[in-house]
DNA sequence: CGATCGAGTGTAAACGTATACGCTGCTAGC
DNA sequence: GCTAGCAGCGTATACGTTTACACTCGATCG
């Protein structure tokens, strides 16, 4: 049972090695009886293609590579979870790369980029400026892109890209808690180099501005989208001369972390203080309280950029590259109240 | 800049194939001078080697597969956090499988790893019975395989294998339980088909035995592994006749899953009934109230999983496959008192 | 100074597959 | 009955790389 070779099977069939390839890649194209022949020479000697020749040979792997900021993180579990659903329905394997939180450096993120053996690219994170670089040559080689839940920088304006709207969702968020009575509202977002909670944030912005509430200096905190970077975002809110009485976090990851430091520090939420989170991750109904929260299709992005990579792949290019907006919600749990003063 | 091999490199560098493939891969046998002139054209030319041919010809692809239940689980991705960060110092790639919580049909399992293109296999999920046939067949065919978390089932306990001692742990969970006086304890264990839970639920039954406390029908109930699962599990315990007044459960998903139904019941923890998970995931101290469970090292696990497969994969065979014991720890939260009666 | 050695390089074969092309032999149309 | 056509199959080449082997040429040693 050792590695066995197509012409192994040739020669126990008694035919050509062509007419073996044939009969696994275009059965139609040979006569019932040499298929039978050759299918039990296959059974026979146990031969399976050499998915490696056959990658090289067709130049083309079945592999798509999803790069994103955190494995860890359960929204994007939930995108993957939608990726790798439609890409088990095309035939394609995923190789996951993970940023690591922005940390990773741009030439690891280069290298990575350049020796990738996969067929397409998903992006869900944002790109250090020396990747996009590396992205736009791979794309000018042909080398399929689609972008998902970021919006997208300037530089990748023309890939194909699938997300909710990011602003109006923050907006929306901040509405809620000024509709609540809150007026002193602080947002933890994440990293500046992420573009995605960069739109969160304007959201947020442009719905106080709206609202003619002012934005203290201090108020707006960057976090880095984990528990324990927003605990520490939020230790620096809770003495902050002129505490806020609700805080929007940029996803729910940090919304947990807000929500436990605020316990931790006695306080109660939502009496003392209301947060909103971002994403619904399936821990938010089950924190106590269960968090109001952005909830956005998850698994439904990750399969239509799926998707949308796969005519990519397969159309070369004759396929779109507008954005395509997935609605979001907010959904109300208890996380909020009306201010106490 | 579209796709140029190294037949052009070498007609710029003016040198054969053969001396640009050394620069690449050998540097030190080329001299100071032409490996200048070579670098020089692969600078002017854009050349990057084809990785499907370098895969191709050398046999090897340097990138492994590892299969899991469930890649959403904080547990898993902290262990995969671990393989990630090993398999990155050791240049390989990572190819994610999931076995969905073992509803993936065997015949999928089996596509999967004949049709693979991977140097190795590391298994955190307990195969079905013809998965686990299908593996024997590619270790006979010395495709290395490595196993984590898991106990070995024994048709794969020539494996190597790295994983705490799961029945240990789990009686120490429950002797904990019943050192704070319970006497009236269930489990909520993870589907018959994980050998995984099965060392764990014997492990409770052990300490229950050694305690001389009885188990009572109903009381040992099957969960899925997900908050969902558990909640719904619980809900049947929560009917049972002789309601247990603490419960243990296989995994932290599942303990915040019985957490929250018991909550959602109107019934307090730990008051009315106390909790122990499994895990130790991020998600468990942020619990209200924090989740009393059994800390595992699983960055670690990753980690020392993916080197050993990495051994096997250079040694071909000369690497023990001795199983290897990680420390675990009871972490004492505040999900358990003493029973009220 | 001639033989020996070895470093540096080139030539060519090999990896396993897919397929363009050509050959055979049969069928159908005239 | 002859030819055109075509289905079925084999031959041979190509994919891009690595590497065993051969070769060259300068240096070193006897």
């Amino acid at each position: 049972m050792t590695d066995v070779s197509i012409k192994e099977v040739a020669r126990l069939a008694g035919v050509s090695i062509a007419t073996v390839s044939r009969c696994i890649n275009n059965p139609e194209k040979v006569t019932e009886k040499t298929r039978l022949k050759v299918q039990d020479a296959i059974r026979q000697t146990g031969y399976s293609p050499n998915t490696l020749a056959q990658s090289f040979r067709r130049g083309r792997t079945n592999i798509v590579m999803v790069v994103l900021p955190s494995v860890g993180d359960p929204f994007f579990t939930a995108v993957m979870s939608g990726i790798r659903g439609a890409a088990r329905a095309k035939g394609y394997s995923v190789l996951i790369e993970e940023t690591q939180l922005n940390k990773m450096t741009a030439d690891e993120i280069g290298a990575m980029l350049v020796s990738n053996q996969t067929d397409g690219i998903i992006l869900l994170a944002s790109m250090s400026p020396f990747g996009t670089e590396v992205l736009s040559a791979k794309s000018k080689r042909r080398l399929p892109i689609v972008i998902g839940c970021e919006t997208v920088s300037p530089e990748l304006a023309d890939f194909p890209s699938v997300h909710i709207d990011n602003i109006a969702a923050a907006k929306e968020a901040t509405n809620y808690l000024i509709s609540q009575g809150h007026q002193r509202i602080s947002m933890v977002c994440g990293q500046a180099s992420s573009l995605l909670t960069k739109d969160r944030e304007y959201g947020y912005r442009a719905a106080m501005k709206q609202a003619e509430l002012s934005i203290e200096d201090g108020w707006v905190v960057e976090g880095d989208l984990t528990i324990a970077g927003a605990r520490k975002a939020t230790r620096n809110l809770m003495n902050h001369g002129n505490r806020p009485t609700a805080i929007f976090c940029a996803n729910d990851e940090m919304a947990i972390g807000c929500l436990h430091e605020i316990k931790s520090a006695g306080l109660q939420v939502p009496r003392d203080i209301s947060i909103v989170g971002f994403d619904d991750i399936r821990y938010a109904e089950v924190m106590d309280p269960p968090l109001t929260t952005i909830s956005q299709p998850a698994e439904e992005i990750g399969e239509r950029v799926m998707y949308r990579l796969c005519r990519r792949i397969e159309a070369g290019k004759g396929a779109s590259s507008s954005p395509e907006i997935v609605p979001h919600k907010l959904v109300i749990r208890q996380s909020v109240a009306k201010p106490a003063s």
